[in-house]
DNA sequence: GCCGTTTTCGGCCCGACTGTTTTCAGTCG
């Protein structure tokens, strides 16, 4: 609601940079950093969260209990949604927009096209030739790269993987890093920015340039190239100095929200922040690295997956950043798959030698249980595993394996076999695989259900959601929060780069809520346990600290909080 | 529309690039 308010109102005022519009923008993130659920709040409380005033408090009381928002509503008639569209293209904006409907009474995507060909936008103020075929352009592939396409971040980072290894065997390149909402570790990414230590910055323009991946080279100067994928995905590189690189990271990891408040920052201060580097008057203050840019500015480093200003940077003032989950503290997988899974590609001793390599204290190998349909085993099939299981561990004295499952969620909540035989399993995750259009009452009653088998350790990837692909289950969250607190069930923070499930916003409410989180790979293949630096990235996103997480734990711990369960 | 270790009024981040212009406006990130 507060974003269509933004858009609408950066049309009603004529400008994206207006005020009201960024105090939109502000509430957002002032309540995207809420670990609670805004619904359930008064106008009061409302207003304590940061950049929600009494206006805003109002139409979000207003948006809860009608459904509606009288203003919204307004806007809505006054730019009807085929001219808000054209927004998307791209080099067309908010005063344009104002101009062409004033001038021409263009309405939609048709008006404008027909005012192209007869060449009317070129005699219109501000406007010319040039501008006239640039937006012809923008249309023509509009539907491939308008301005609000987004690439699921599974296909975008290792395209950027790819590229930056390559850019640094570039002549003169120093380091590479991939910067932007990837570096955050959205979702979802818009394009890919690298970031290039260099000092020839001509060959890395030249090199990109020439990349097989470039289909077409959208602009290309001195130190910034810009061009699209053949999948239509925009990669912009920048190539700065050495002493540049730790403002220029800072400056294009964003988020633009983040560096708004570390500019305001400096401002307070009486610097200047820019890609650059923090300067008072002309002196350089701070650039060569992140860490002494933020320390300049009285704070410690924040990792990439919190900037977003949804209250890191207050934290990390005050000293209450949380001691956020790392790769080196994960001491096991609870997720994890052999051939022994119709959709598992590795056998359980490679997968087994694969964890044990990482250095793992524990490990649950989880088959998929019998009700899943081709991927299940049978009783008889999984006693045979255990057996297997107990030679394995021979191999590897030093990593406890538990014997598990992958129990399948019903429509009504039941699960495989028979209680009995599920307690037989050291370990549980039970995961929902099907029937995901269900309400989202009868969802969290199945989760409910589910997780009050005393056999469930963990709830495997909540939603089901692929992201980009398919939408997850609709749940009451508060509900299902509130259940696992009470049963001390765990929620799974999936590593699967096109899962990624339980979503960040999840994870930071159950955070929140004091529900235990495990990260885990969900691994079908050898190659697939370097998701955990993905669940890892994913959960720090979730403001998640390395207690909250149950496979942070060293192995004696993690057995007593398993037994707890039994 | 929001906010306050100068403020309840007067501010509100910064720069690149492009195109249309003779000093600036719009768009973008």
């Amino acid at each position: 609601m507060l974003a269509e308010l933004a858009h609408l109102t950066s049309l009603d005022e004529g400008s994206p940079q207006s005020f009201k519009v960024r105090a939109y923008e502000n509430a957002i993130h002032g309540i995207e950093g809420y670990p609670g659920n805004v619904a359930g709040l008064d106008q009061k409380e409302l207003v304590a969260i940061k950049g929600v005033g009494g206006s805003i408090a109002t139409r979000i009381r207003e948006y809860i209990d009608t459904g509606t928002v009288a203003k919204l509503d307004e806007l809505r008639i006054k730019y009807p949604a085929p001219l808000v569209e054209l927004l998307k293209i791209p080099g067309l904006g908010p005063k344009t927009l104002k101009t062409l409907r004033a001038e021409l009474n263009i309405q939609n995507l048709d008006d404008l096209k027909s005012a192209i060909e007869r060449e009317a936008l070129r005699d219109l103020p501000g406007l010319g030739k040039t501008t006239e075929e640039k937006i012809a352009k923008s249309i023509e592939r509009l539907g491939m790269h308008g301005k609000d396409r987004r690439t699921p971040i599974a296909e975008a980072l290792p395209l950027a993987e790819g590229l930056a290894a390559e850019l640094e065997t570039v002549p003169g390149v120093a380091a590479v890093t991939w910067c932007g909402s990837l570096r955050r570790f959205a979702e979802t990414i818009g394009d890919v920015d690298l970031v290039v230590s260099s000092v020839a910055a001509d060959e890395v323009m030249k090199a990109v340039v020439g990349h097989p991946m470039a289909k077409e080279v959208v602009g290309s100067g001195g130190t910034k190239t810009s061009v699209l994928t053949h999948a239509g995905m925009q990669v912009d590189v920048r190539v700065v100095t050495a002493n540049q690189y730790g403002a220029a990271l800072v400056y294009f990891t964003g988020s633009k929200s983040h560096n708004v408040a570390l500019r305001q920052r400096a401002i307070d201060r009486g610097w200047l922040l820019n890609e650059y580097g923090l300067f008072d008057g002309e002196d350089l203050i701070a650039s060569t690295t992140e860490e002494s840019v933020y320390r300049a500015l009285d704070l410690p480093f924040i990792p990439p997956p919190l900037r977003e200003n949804s209250g890191e940077i207050e934290a990390a003032a005050d000293g209450r950043l949380p001691d956020l989950v790392t790769l080196d503290r994960i001491k096991g997988d609870l997720h994890f798959h052999s051939d022994r899974s119709g959709d598992g590609r590795s056998t359980l001793e490679e997968m087994v030698a694969a964890a044990a390599a990482r250095g793992y204290e524990y490990l649950a190998i989880t088959e998929h249980g019998e009700d899943l349909a081709i991927n299940g085993s049978s009783r008889e099939e999984m006693r045979a595993h255990q057996r297997r299981i107990g030679s394995v561990q021979e191999a590897h004295p030093a990593m406890r394996l538990l014997y598990g499952c992958e129990l399948n969620i019903g429509a009504d909540g039941n699960l495989d076999y028979d209680r009995d035989f599920r307690l037989e399993y050291d370990w549980c995750v039970a995961s929902v695989h099907s029937h995901f259009d269900l309400s989202a009452d009868q969802q969290t009653q199945r989760l409910l259900k589910a997780m009050a088998d005393p056999a469930v350790n963990a709830i495997g990837h909540l939603t089901g959601r692929y992201i980009g692909r398919r939408p997850g289950i609709e749940i009451n969250l508060d509900a299902v929060l509130e259940g696992l607190s009470i049963s001390g069930v765990a929620l799974e923070v999936n590593g699967a780069l096109d899962r990624l499930d339980a979503s960040s916003d999840v994870i930071r409410r159950a955070v929140a809520a004091g529900v235990k989180l495990v990260i885990s790979t969900d691994s079908h293949h050898t190659s697939d346990l370097k998701r955990m630096a993905y669940g890892v990235s994913h959960a720090q996103r979730g403001w998640a600290a390395a207690g909250d997480v149950a496979n942070t734990m060293p192995q004696v711990d993690f057995i007593d909080f398993v037994s707890s369960r039994r």
